[in-house]
DNA sequence: GCGGATCAC
DNA sequence: AATGGTGATCCGC
Protein backbone atom coordinates (compact mmCIF):
# COMPACT_ATOMS: atom_id res chain seq x y z
CA UNK A 1 0.00 0.00 0.00
CA UNK A 2 1.29 3.41 -0.88
CA UNK A 3 -0.09 6.19 1.29
CA UNK A 4 2.59 8.63 0.37
CA UNK A 5 0.63 10.91 -1.90
CA UNK A 6 -2.41 11.03 0.31
CA UNK A 7 -0.80 13.72 2.39
CA UNK A 8 -0.06 15.92 -0.57
CA UNK A 9 -3.53 15.76 -1.98
CA UNK A 10 -5.19 16.78 1.25
CA UNK A 11 -3.07 19.87 1.55
CA UNK A 12 -5.23 22.12 -0.60
CA UNK A 13 -8.19 22.39 1.73
CA UNK A 14 -8.28 19.96 4.61
CA UNK A 15 -4.94 20.94 5.99
CA UNK A 16 -5.66 24.61 6.07
CA UNK A 17 -8.97 23.99 7.76
CA UNK A 18 -7.14 22.08 10.41
CA UNK A 19 -4.88 25.07 10.90
CA UNK A 20 -7.40 27.88 10.66
CA UNK A 21 -10.75 26.30 11.01
CA UNK A 22 -12.73 25.92 14.18
CA UNK A 23 -11.21 23.98 17.01
CA UNK A 24 -14.13 22.45 18.82
CA UNK A 25 -12.15 20.32 21.22
CA UNK A 26 -12.57 22.86 23.97
CA UNK A 27 -15.19 23.13 26.65
CA UNK A 28 -18.57 24.46 25.60
CA UNK A 29 -18.07 23.84 21.92
CA UNK A 30 -19.74 20.53 21.30
CA UNK A 31 -22.49 19.93 18.82
CA UNK A 32 -22.45 23.13 16.86
CA UNK A 33 -22.70 23.57 13.13
CA UNK A 34 -19.09 23.21 12.20
CA UNK A 35 -19.68 23.30 8.46
CA UNK A 36 -21.41 26.65 8.59
CA UNK A 37 -18.91 28.13 11.01
CA UNK A 38 -15.93 27.03 8.98
CA UNK A 39 -17.49 28.47 5.85
CA UNK A 40 -17.81 31.88 7.46
CA UNK A 41 -14.28 31.74 8.80
CA UNK A 42 -12.86 30.78 5.42
CA UNK A 43 -14.77 33.51 3.60
CA UNK A 44 -13.39 36.13 5.94
CA UNK A 45 -9.87 34.81 5.83
CA UNK A 46 -9.30 33.87 2.21
CA UNK A 47 -7.01 36.11 0.23
CA UNK A 48 -5.55 37.84 3.26
CA UNK A 49 -1.86 38.00 4.00
CA UNK A 50 -2.52 35.95 7.05
CA UNK A 51 -4.07 33.26 4.91
CA UNK A 52 -1.12 33.12 2.55
CA UNK A 53 1.20 32.77 5.48
CA UNK A 54 -0.84 30.00 7.03
CA UNK A 55 -0.87 28.20 3.69
CA UNK A 56 2.88 28.34 3.57
CA UNK A 57 3.25 27.02 7.09
CA UNK A 58 0.82 24.25 6.35
CA UNK A 59 2.81 23.18 3.34
CA UNK A 60 5.95 23.05 5.46
CA UNK A 61 4.19 20.73 7.84
CA UNK A 62 3.10 18.59 4.89
CA UNK A 63 6.69 18.36 3.80
CA UNK A 64 7.71 17.21 7.25
CA UNK A 65 5.03 14.58 7.10
CA UNK A 66 6.12 13.44 3.68
CA UNK A 67 9.70 13.11 4.88
CA UNK A 68 8.48 11.10 7.81
CA UNK A 69 6.43 8.81 5.58
CA UNK A 70 9.42 8.19 3.35
CA UNK A 71 11.42 7.24 6.40
CA UNK A 72 8.65 4.93 7.44
CA UNK A 73 8.69 3.12 4.10
CA UNK A 74 12.32 2.23 4.54
CA UNK A 75 11.81 0.59 7.90
CA UNK A 76 12.17 -3.18 7.79
CA UNK A 77 10.31 -5.71 9.88
CA UNK A 78 13.62 -6.57 11.42
CA UNK A 79 14.25 -3.02 12.59
CA UNK A 80 10.77 -2.71 13.93
CA UNK A 81 11.09 -5.88 15.99
CA UNK A 82 14.36 -4.74 17.44
CA UNK A 83 12.88 -1.37 18.31
CA UNK A 84 9.92 -3.09 19.90
CA UNK A 85 12.20 -5.04 22.21
CA UNK A 86 14.16 -1.97 23.21
CA UNK A 87 11.13 0.18 23.80
CA UNK A 88 9.39 -2.51 25.80
CA UNK A 89 12.41 -2.82 28.01
CA UNK A 90 12.07 0.86 28.73
CA UNK A 91 8.36 0.44 29.32
CA UNK A 92 9.11 -2.02 32.10
CA UNK A 93 11.53 0.42 33.69
CA UNK A 94 9.06 3.25 33.44
CA UNK A 95 6.32 1.07 34.81
CA UNK A 96 8.49 0.23 37.81
CA UNK A 97 9.20 3.83 38.53
CA UNK A 98 5.56 4.83 38.26
CA UNK A 99 4.79 7.00 41.23
CA UNK A 100 1.20 7.27 42.37
CA UNK A 101 1.88 8.68 45.81
CA UNK A 102 1.45 12.39 45.11
CA UNK A 103 -1.85 14.20 44.90
CA UNK A 104 -1.62 16.93 42.29
CA UNK A 105 -4.43 19.39 41.67
CA UNK A 106 -4.95 21.61 38.65
CA UNK A 107 -7.21 24.60 39.17
CA UNK A 108 -8.62 26.39 36.17
CA UNK A 109 -10.87 29.45 36.39
CA UNK A 110 -13.84 29.16 34.05
CA UNK A 111 -13.71 31.57 31.07
CA UNK A 112 -11.73 33.79 33.39
CA UNK A 113 -11.58 37.25 31.76
CA UNK A 114 -15.11 36.96 30.47
CA UNK A 115 -16.38 35.82 33.85
CA UNK A 116 -14.77 38.79 35.59
CA UNK A 117 -16.31 41.22 33.11
CA UNK A 118 -19.74 39.63 33.53
CA UNK A 119 -19.46 39.76 37.28
CA UNK A 120 -18.65 43.46 37.22
CA UNK A 121 -21.27 44.35 34.65
CA UNK A 122 -24.37 42.20 35.01
CA UNK A 123 -25.83 43.65 31.82
CA UNK A 124 -23.44 41.34 30.04
CA UNK A 125 -24.65 38.36 31.96
CA UNK A 126 -27.18 37.06 29.46
CA UNK A 127 -25.30 38.09 26.33
CA UNK A 128 -22.65 36.45 24.24
CA UNK A 129 -19.46 38.30 25.04
CA UNK A 130 -15.77 38.09 24.35
CA UNK A 131 -12.80 39.90 25.85
CA UNK A 132 -10.24 41.49 23.56
CA UNK A 133 -10.44 43.65 20.45
CA UNK A 134 -11.60 43.52 16.85
CA UNK A 135 -8.14 42.16 16.01
CA UNK A 136 -7.82 39.52 18.68
CA UNK A 137 -9.96 37.88 21.35
CA UNK A 138 -8.52 36.50 24.56
CA UNK A 139 -11.54 34.55 25.67
CA UNK A 140 -15.30 34.28 25.30
CA UNK A 141 -18.12 33.27 27.59
CA UNK A 142 -19.99 30.02 27.11
CA UNK A 143 -22.90 31.75 25.43
CA UNK A 144 -20.58 33.08 22.71
CA UNK A 145 -18.93 29.70 22.30
CA UNK A 146 -22.22 28.36 21.03
CA UNK A 147 -21.62 30.53 17.97
CA UNK A 148 -18.10 29.24 17.47
CA UNK A 149 -16.54 32.34 19.03
CA UNK A 150 -13.44 31.39 20.97
CA UNK A 151 -10.08 32.50 22.26
CA UNK A 152 -7.39 33.44 19.71
CA UNK A 153 -10.01 34.35 17.11
CA UNK A 154 -9.94 37.89 15.68
CA UNK A 155 -12.91 39.94 16.81
CA UNK A 156 -14.04 40.92 13.33
CA UNK A 157 -14.51 37.29 12.40
CA UNK A 158 -16.25 36.58 15.67
CA UNK A 159 -18.67 39.39 14.80
CA UNK A 160 -19.55 37.62 11.58
CA UNK A 161 -20.24 34.42 13.43
CA UNK A 162 -22.22 36.22 16.11
CA UNK A 163 -23.41 39.72 15.09
CA UNK A 164 -24.72 40.48 18.59
CA UNK A 165 -21.40 39.71 20.21
CA UNK A 166 -20.27 42.27 22.77
CA UNK A 167 -16.52 42.74 22.81
CA UNK A 168 -15.13 44.04 26.07
CA UNK A 169 -11.61 45.48 26.07
CA UNK A 170 -8.94 43.80 28.16
CA UNK A 171 -8.36 45.02 31.69
CA UNK A 172 -5.33 43.17 32.96
CA UNK A 173 -5.10 45.17 36.14
CA UNK A 174 -8.45 43.86 37.24
CA UNK A 175 -7.70 40.26 36.30
CA UNK A 176 -4.44 40.47 38.18
CA UNK A 177 -6.24 41.64 41.29
CA UNK A 178 -8.74 38.78 41.13
CA UNK A 179 -5.94 36.35 40.42
CA UNK A 180 -4.18 37.51 43.55
CA UNK A 181 -7.30 36.85 45.60
CA UNK A 182 -7.46 33.31 44.29
CA UNK A 183 -3.78 32.73 44.94
CA UNK A 184 -4.22 33.76 48.55
CA UNK A 185 -6.52 30.80 48.95
CA UNK A 186 -4.35 28.36 47.02
CA UNK A 187 -1.24 29.10 49.02
CA UNK A 188 -2.91 27.75 52.15
CA UNK A 189 -3.05 24.30 50.58
CA UNK A 190 0.37 24.38 49.00
CA UNK A 191 2.73 27.28 49.68
CA UNK A 192 4.81 26.13 46.69
CA UNK A 193 1.89 26.00 44.27
CA UNK A 194 2.72 26.85 40.69
CA UNK A 195 0.66 29.51 38.90
CA UNK A 196 0.36 29.21 35.12
CA UNK A 197 -0.73 32.60 33.93
CA UNK A 198 -3.53 34.43 35.70
CA UNK A 199 -6.24 31.79 35.63
CA UNK A 200 -4.53 28.44 36.23
CA UNK A 201 -2.39 26.78 38.85
CA UNK A 202 -0.97 23.44 39.92
CA UNK A 203 -0.96 22.42 43.57
CA UNK A 204 0.67 19.52 45.34
CA UNK A 205 -1.69 18.82 48.21
CA UNK A 206 -0.01 15.60 49.38
CA UNK A 207 1.23 17.18 52.59
CA UNK A 208 -1.94 19.08 53.21
CA UNK A 209 -3.91 15.85 53.02
CA UNK A 210 -1.71 14.24 55.67
CA UNK A 211 -2.01 17.13 58.07
CA UNK A 212 -5.68 17.52 57.44
CA UNK A 213 -6.45 14.04 58.76
CA UNK A 214 -5.91 15.33 62.29
CA UNK A 215 -7.83 18.52 61.88
CA UNK A 216 -10.95 19.21 63.92
CA UNK A 217 -14.13 19.95 62.03
CA UNK A 218 -13.94 23.62 62.82
CA UNK A 219 -10.80 23.96 60.79
CA UNK A 220 -12.70 22.56 57.82
CA UNK A 221 -15.78 24.70 58.28
CA UNK A 222 -16.49 27.56 55.91
CA UNK A 223 -19.25 30.08 55.78
CA UNK A 224 -21.47 31.20 52.98
CA UNK A 225 -20.87 34.76 52.14
CA UNK A 226 -24.48 35.78 52.66
CA UNK A 227 -23.88 39.35 51.66
CA UNK A 228 -22.65 38.46 48.26
CA UNK A 229 -25.16 37.53 45.61
CA UNK A 230 -25.09 33.87 44.73
CA UNK A 231 -25.55 32.56 41.23
CA UNK A 232 -29.26 31.96 41.49
CA UNK A 233 -30.56 35.07 43.18
CA UNK A 234 -28.25 37.73 41.93
CA UNK A 235 -30.76 40.48 41.44
CA UNK A 236 -29.22 43.15 43.51
CA UNK A 237 -26.34 44.59 41.58
CA UNK A 238 -25.42 47.27 44.05
CA UNK A 239 -25.17 44.75 46.78
CA UNK A 240 -22.70 42.57 44.97
CA UNK A 241 -20.69 45.53 43.81
CA UNK A 242 -20.43 46.77 47.36
CA UNK A 243 -19.39 43.36 48.53
CA UNK A 244 -16.63 43.37 46.00
CA UNK A 245 -14.92 46.28 47.59
CA UNK A 246 -15.62 45.30 51.14
CA UNK A 247 -15.03 41.61 50.73
CA UNK A 248 -11.41 42.17 50.07
CA UNK A 249 -10.65 43.22 53.58
CA UNK A 250 -12.91 40.96 55.55
CA UNK A 251 -12.48 37.69 53.72
CA UNK A 252 -9.09 36.74 55.13
CA UNK A 253 -10.33 37.42 58.62
CA UNK A 254 -13.17 35.06 58.03
CA UNK A 255 -10.92 32.07 57.87
CA UNK A 256 -8.51 32.79 60.62
CA UNK A 257 -8.50 30.43 63.54
CA UNK A 258 -8.96 32.22 66.82
CA UNK A 259 -10.09 35.68 65.99
CA UNK A 260 -13.13 36.95 67.83
CA UNK A 261 -15.28 38.00 64.93
CA UNK A 262 -18.71 39.13 65.87
CA UNK A 263 -17.96 42.08 68.08
CA UNK A 264 -17.47 45.04 65.82
CA UNK A 265 -19.42 43.71 62.81
CA UNK A 266 -22.95 42.88 63.85
CA UNK A 267 -23.91 42.07 60.27
CA UNK A 268 -21.61 39.08 60.40
CA UNK A 269 -23.87 37.38 62.91
CA UNK A 270 -25.28 35.28 60.13
CA UNK A 271 -22.09 33.33 60.26
CA UNK A 272 -23.90 30.78 62.30
CA UNK A 273 -23.76 27.04 61.90
CA UNK A 274 -26.62 26.86 59.44
CA UNK A 275 -24.71 29.22 57.16
CA UNK A 276 -21.67 27.01 57.03
CA UNK A 277 -20.39 23.89 55.34
CA UNK A 278 -17.94 21.36 56.66
CA UNK A 279 -15.66 19.70 54.18
CA UNK A 280 -14.24 16.22 54.59
CA UNK A 281 -10.67 15.05 54.54
CA UNK A 282 -10.45 13.39 51.12
CA UNK A 283 -8.79 14.96 48.09
CA UNK A 284 -12.18 15.52 46.49
CA UNK A 285 -13.38 17.36 49.57
CA UNK A 286 -10.26 19.52 49.68
CA UNK A 287 -10.83 20.56 46.09
CA UNK A 288 -14.51 21.19 46.67
CA UNK A 289 -13.46 23.38 49.58
CA UNK A 290 -10.99 25.30 47.43
CA UNK A 291 -13.59 25.86 44.74
CA UNK A 292 -16.16 26.88 47.31
CA UNK A 293 -13.82 29.42 48.84
CA UNK A 294 -12.88 30.82 45.44
CA UNK A 295 -16.51 31.30 44.56
CA UNK A 296 -17.40 32.84 47.91
CA UNK A 297 -14.51 35.24 47.68
CA UNK A 298 -14.61 36.22 44.01
CA UNK A 299 -18.06 35.17 42.79
CA UNK A 300 -16.30 33.23 40.06
CA UNK A 301 -16.28 29.51 39.45
CA UNK A 302 -13.33 27.26 38.86
CA UNK A 303 -12.87 23.75 37.53
CA UNK A 304 -10.35 21.32 38.91
CA UNK A 305 -8.59 18.05 38.27
CA UNK A 306 -7.07 15.70 40.84
CA UNK A 307 -4.54 13.10 39.78
CA UNK A 308 -1.17 11.54 40.62
CA UNK A 309 0.76 13.88 38.31
CA UNK A 310 0.50 17.26 36.61
CA UNK A 311 -0.25 16.01 33.11
CA UNK A 312 -3.20 13.95 34.29
CA UNK A 313 -4.44 16.65 36.64
CA UNK A 314 -4.52 19.18 33.82
CA UNK A 315 -6.50 16.92 31.50
CA UNK A 316 -8.77 16.04 34.38
CA UNK A 317 -9.69 19.64 35.07
CA UNK A 318 -10.90 19.87 31.49
CA UNK A 319 -13.31 16.99 31.82
CA UNK A 320 -16.15 18.52 33.84
CA UNK A 321 -15.72 22.11 32.82
CA UNK A 322 -17.25 24.54 33.67
CA UNK A 323 -17.66 24.57 37.45
CA UNK A 324 -16.82 20.90 37.91
CA UNK A 325 -14.08 18.64 39.08
CA UNK A 326 -12.77 15.20 38.31
CA UNK A 327 -10.34 12.79 39.89
CA UNK A 328 -8.17 10.00 38.60
CA UNK A 329 -7.64 7.55 41.43
CA UNK A 330 -4.00 6.76 42.23
CA UNK A 331 -4.15 3.35 40.59
CA UNK A 332 -2.47 2.24 37.40
CA UNK A 333 -5.69 0.92 35.92
CA UNK A 334 -7.60 4.12 36.63
CA UNK A 335 -4.91 6.06 34.79
CA UNK A 336 -5.02 3.74 31.78
CA UNK A 337 -8.82 3.80 31.69
CA UNK A 338 -8.75 7.58 31.58
CA UNK A 339 -6.30 7.57 28.67
CA UNK A 340 -7.87 4.79 26.66
CA UNK A 341 -9.96 6.78 24.19
CA UNK A 342 -8.52 10.19 24.93
CA UNK A 343 -7.54 12.11 21.78
CA UNK A 344 -3.85 12.99 21.86
CA UNK A 345 -4.74 16.62 21.13
CA UNK A 346 -6.05 16.90 24.68
CA UNK A 347 -2.60 16.21 26.05
CA UNK A 348 -0.65 19.31 27.07
CA UNK A 349 2.31 19.65 24.72
CA UNK A 350 0.56 18.06 21.75
CA UNK A 351 -0.48 20.89 19.46
CA UNK A 352 -1.87 21.22 15.96
CA UNK A 353 1.30 20.16 14.18
CA UNK A 354 2.08 17.09 16.26
CA UNK A 355 -1.55 16.09 16.03
CA UNK A 356 -1.42 16.22 12.26
CA UNK A 357 1.86 14.31 12.05
CA UNK A 358 0.59 11.55 14.27
CA UNK A 359 -2.70 11.44 12.45
CA UNK A 360 -0.77 10.70 9.28
CA UNK A 361 0.43 7.58 11.07
CA UNK A 362 -3.10 6.66 12.01
CA UNK A 363 -2.67 7.77 15.61
CA UNK A 364 -5.49 9.72 17.19
CA UNK A 365 -5.95 8.36 20.70
CA UNK A 366 -3.51 7.68 23.52
CA UNK A 367 -4.04 3.93 23.16
CA UNK A 368 -2.97 4.16 19.56
CA UNK A 369 0.02 6.18 20.66
CA UNK A 370 1.03 3.27 22.86
CA UNK A 371 0.35 0.70 20.15
CA UNK A 372 2.74 2.46 17.78
CA UNK A 373 5.51 3.02 20.33
CA UNK A 374 8.11 1.01 18.39
CA UNK A 375 7.44 2.81 15.12
CA UNK A 376 7.52 6.18 16.85
CA UNK A 377 10.91 5.44 18.36
CA UNK A 378 12.26 5.06 14.83
CA UNK A 379 10.59 8.13 13.34
CA UNK A 380 11.01 10.77 16.05
CA UNK A 381 13.85 12.18 18.10
CA UNK A 382 14.63 10.55 21.39
CA UNK A 383 13.07 13.25 23.53
CA UNK A 384 9.96 13.24 21.35
CA UNK A 385 9.21 9.55 21.40
CA UNK A 386 10.09 9.26 25.06
CA UNK A 387 7.60 11.99 25.68
CA UNK A 388 5.02 10.09 23.63
CA UNK A 389 5.72 7.01 25.70
CA UNK A 390 5.30 8.91 28.96
CA UNK A 391 2.02 10.26 27.69
CA UNK A 392 0.62 6.91 26.64
CA UNK A 393 1.57 5.40 30.00
CA UNK A 394 0.09 8.34 31.88
CA UNK A 395 3.38 9.43 33.43
CA UNK A 396 4.16 13.02 34.36
CA UNK A 397 5.72 15.23 37.02
CA UNK A 398 4.73 14.22 40.50
CA UNK A 399 6.19 17.29 42.11
CA UNK A 400 6.06 20.96 41.24
CA UNK A 401 9.47 22.21 40.41
CA UNK A 402 10.10 25.55 41.92
CA UNK A 403 11.78 27.66 39.30
CA UNK A 404 15.53 27.35 39.53
CA UNK A 405 15.54 25.38 42.75
CA UNK A 406 16.54 22.16 41.07
CA UNK A 407 19.40 23.76 39.24
CA UNK A 408 20.97 25.49 42.18
CA UNK A 409 20.63 22.37 44.23
CA UNK A 410 22.60 20.23 41.84
CA UNK A 411 25.60 22.51 41.73
CA UNK A 412 28.07 21.38 44.33
CA UNK A 413 29.13 24.82 45.40
CA UNK A 414 25.67 25.67 46.64
CA UNK A 415 25.07 22.65 48.77
CA UNK A 416 26.46 24.23 51.90
CA UNK A 417 23.66 26.20 53.44
CA UNK A 418 21.64 24.61 56.18
CA UNK A 419 18.50 25.19 54.25
CA UNK A 420 19.81 23.31 51.24
CA UNK A 421 20.89 20.42 53.39
CA UNK A 422 17.51 20.33 55.02
CA UNK A 423 15.73 20.36 51.69
CA UNK A 424 17.98 17.71 50.26
CA UNK A 425 17.40 15.48 53.25
CA UNK A 426 13.71 16.06 52.99
CA UNK A 427 13.65 14.99 49.36
CA UNK A 428 15.74 11.92 50.02
CA UNK A 429 13.40 10.91 52.81
CA UNK A 430 10.41 11.31 50.56
CA UNK A 431 12.02 9.27 47.79
CA UNK A 432 12.90 6.60 50.30
CA UNK A 433 9.37 6.54 51.62
CA UNK A 434 8.08 6.08 48.10
CA UNK A 435 10.50 3.26 47.44
CA UNK A 436 9.41 1.51 50.62
CA UNK A 437 5.79 1.93 49.73
CA UNK A 438 6.41 0.41 46.32
CA UNK A 439 8.18 -2.54 47.89
CA UNK A 440 5.31 -3.20 50.20
CA UNK A 441 2.82 -3.12 47.36
CA UNK A 442 4.54 -5.87 45.44
C1' DG B 1 25.35 29.13 19.75
C1' DC B 2 21.39 30.70 16.92
C1' DG B 3 17.27 31.03 14.38
C1' DG B 4 13.03 28.69 13.33
C1' DA B 5 9.20 25.85 14.82
C1' DT B 6 6.07 24.32 18.23
C1' DC B 7 3.33 24.97 22.25
C1' DA B 8 0.96 27.15 26.11
C1' DC B 9 -1.13 31.06 28.53
C1' DA C 1 -9.02 47.38 8.05
C1' DA C 2 -7.99 43.83 10.99
C1' DT C 3 -5.15 37.25 12.87
C1' DG C 4 -1.16 38.49 20.00
C1' DG C 5 3.10 38.97 22.93
C1' DT C 6 6.13 36.24 25.48
C1' DG C 7 8.79 32.61 27.25
C1' DA C 8 10.27 27.83 27.19
C1' DT C 9 11.97 23.95 24.72
C1' DC C 10 13.68 21.38 21.03
C1' DC C 11 15.83 20.72 16.53
C1' DG C 12 18.79 21.36 12.76
C1' DC C 13 22.31 23.97 11.10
Amino acid sequence: MDHMKKVGSSSCNDGVLLRMGLNDNKAGMQGLDKEKINKIIMEATKGSRFYENELKKDQQVNQRIEKMMQLKEKITTQQLLKAQLQVDKLVIELEQSRNLSSTIVHIDMDAFYAAVEMRDNPELKEKPIAVGSMSMLSTSNYHARRFGVRAAMPGFIAKKLCPHLTIVPLNFEKYGKVSKEVREILTEYDPNFMPMGLDEAYLNITEHLEERLNWPEDKRRFFFNTESATEKDKDDINMSAKCNEGGYSFSPVLFEDNTPLMDDHPEQRDRSVENSVIFGTSAEEVVKEIRFRIEQKTQLTASAGIAPNTMLAKMCSDRNKPNGQCRIAPERQAVLDFLKDLPIRKVPGIGKVTEKMLKALGIVTCSELYQQRALLSLLFSESSWRNFLDISLGLGSTHLEKDGERKSMSTESEINTAEDQYNLCRELCRDLAQELQKERLK
